[in-house]
DNA sequence: GGCTCGTATGATAGCGCTATCATAACGGAA
DNA sequence: TTCCGTTATGATAGCGCTATCATACGAGCC
């Protein structure tokens, strides 16, 4: 049993030829044809007769052939790979959209190579870089606040790229998403006709696109004259759910009379919403909570949540489309899609 | 700005020669010295003397040469990948992981490759072959559950396997994880030992980490001459945190005296929580609630909710570590790895 | 019948890198 | 001095696949 597993090495063959596996020589010889009809016939299987695509088929199931993506993206100039960055594994919201784009690719040969940038402008440049340099088929990068450099990269880039989750007019290429700012502007404005009237804003992290949800909030509540900088309270530390009560403390602390809370996201919020339960804060008379996301268990909780819903999964979704139909050649019916948003009003600000 | 973006096409290249970034070739000659000098130099610089060294990183750094990792591959007969296999991105138990993955990985050359196996033994086999065919460094892949069919397949792989978040005594290769039986069995007894007599279980998916915390469960119960098969309510569907309010309303249907419920994860726990906020059935004392993987938001929320605590992101860090201790070559202290749980004995079940 | 044209297949030559073996240079032991 | 072993570098030959050009062949046309 040791001894199996420690003769388990890197795995380097002593002899340089032969990887053991079939190649594409081995099915055309089995087949009585050459490489490149079986090249052809896995991938353009119309180029080929009805005949010598039996043959070949036969011989690839016989010997279970697999091409080698390796060789075939470096003969191609091309890997059957997307690239796709997100500055988090942890946020909920970036697993949805993920799990949109495997979706979207199905049984395809397109294969995901995700990175993990961390919020770091810098760090997502470094795994652009690197990214590239195997030719991807395409690129998925999330956000439009890339550095200066890194822009230049993708412009230059030869693949499809596609920015998602925000809306811009100026993207590299393509890009998917919705307004960040309208959706802080739209919570926080119904806040305001829900008639709350000190109406604070929490948040975490502080990414770009929260700051653009805060510039949101602030527009509203300044249309409405109602904004005080002292409502503000944010902190740079990675969201949790534990960190909403901490806040919403810190909130009240500053503004004795708060009587609603915007929430960065609905984590936030469900920590608000405890903290509020455990002082005894009404929910929605004393205190209204709204959050950003709507994930499921902002309607289950009690109170339930008011959220934003956001198409975080159809981001995802339709990303991973529009790089199929421009790698098919297809035309794209717009590069700047907006999926927008949703309001979802629920008890914890029905006054 | 649209003929931009059309003109950005697969980027095929109308020549076949020169890819236009520059190769390693260049990069021998502008240093005067051969390429396979380069790639030494690049691999092992300990193999190369200090001049040359010199020479060499001066012309990577001024034609900005990045090696392809495609040739690279095909060269060596080993990519720089190490292929992830997770049933589920939305989980966040697995998101957890794959973060301590990434964090294990840090800045090295290899990457991953993740596939998404939908709790499925098919795809998973589907996924395996896929990534075996190119060679991947290492393999990591979540469970003990494959098929025969996968078994074999990995058996013959010639790369460290892992299989992550489970603890068993006949891994493929290595293994690390913890004892969901065990975890179930701990929770359980200390609902039984808190004075609860009719102790529900409550659970979703039901893959085969939950049929195992449901056996340790039972195991639990039955020592305890307290089991009852209607105290199980269990279903198929995928789990959400407003699953847990019915089924928690589905089991009170069945055994109205219930008081108490072991819940499979932490966001059934959160559900029911809310629906006994709701119902007006007091926490802990009319009904004590347990969940599992220890979440952030149980220790928070209100009353605050005993959980078992799991190992995810440890268990990514630890699985990286074997696989590149194994990758250069040195030993590997044991090929099991038990991370254990602890449970965190909260509000939820203090009677 | 000779011609062009389109379709099906094949031969050749790499893609960019590294495994392998060969060679050169040097120091120390006999 | 001669021989051997060691270290640093290079030449060569692929890895497995596909782009490109070449060829064969039949259909259709004047």
């Amino acid at each position: 049993m040791t001894d199996d597993i420690t003769s388990r090495d890197q795995g380097r063959k002593a002899s340089r030829r032969g990887s053991g596996r079939p190649t594409i020589a081995d099915v055309a010889k089995l087949a009585g044809v050459a490489a490149i009809t079986v090249s052809r016939a896995l991938r353009y299987p119309s180029q080929v007769s009805a005949e010598l695509r039996a043959e070949i088929d036969t011989a690839v199931a016989q010997l279970g052939y697999a091409p080698d993506p390796n060789a075939r993206a470096l003969a191609s100039a091309r890997a059957d790979v997307i690239g796709v960055l997100v500055p988090s594994l942890t946020n909920i919201v970036f697993a949805d959209t993920l799990r949109g784009i495997y979706d979207g690719l199905g049984d395809g040969p397109l294969q995901i190579q995700m990175g993990n940038t961390h919020y770091s402008p810098r760090e997502e440049e470094r795994l652009i870089r690197m990214f590239l340099s195997q030719r991807p088929s395409a690129l998925i990068v999330s956000g439009i606040d890339q550095t200066e450099a890194t822009r230049q990269l993708l412009e230059s880039a030869d693949c499809p790229i596609v920015q998602i989750m925000e809306y811009g007019d100026d993207p590299v290429d393509m890009l998917v998403g919705f307004s960040h700012f309208d959706g802080g502007k739209v919570a926080t404005s119904h806040l305001i006709e829900a008639g709350y009237r000190r109406i604070g804003f929490i948040g975490a992290r502080m990414d770009p696109r929260s700051q653009r949800r805060l510039a949101g909030y602030r527009s509203a509540l300044e249309a409405a004259q109602l904004f005080d900088p002292k409502l503000v309270t944010t902190t740079l530390t990675p969201s949790r759910v534990s960190l909403g009560g901490q806040l919403l403390a810190d909130a009240l602390a500053k503004v004795a009379d708060l009587d609603a809370v915007f929430c960065n996201n609905d984590d936030l919020a469900m920590g608000v919403l405890f903290e509020c339960q455990r002082a005894g804060i009404a929910v929605p008379h004393r205190m209204a909570i709204c959050g950003f996301n709507d994930l499921d268990m902002m309607r289950v909780a009690y109170p339930s949540l008011t959220s934003v819903r956001t198409p975080r999964y159809e981001i995802g979704r339709h990303s991973v489309q529009m790089v199929l139909d421009r790698l098919a050649g297809r035309p794209i019916a717009s590069p700047i899609v907006d999926l927008g948003f949703e309001l979802q009003v629920r008890e914890s600000t029905m006054l």
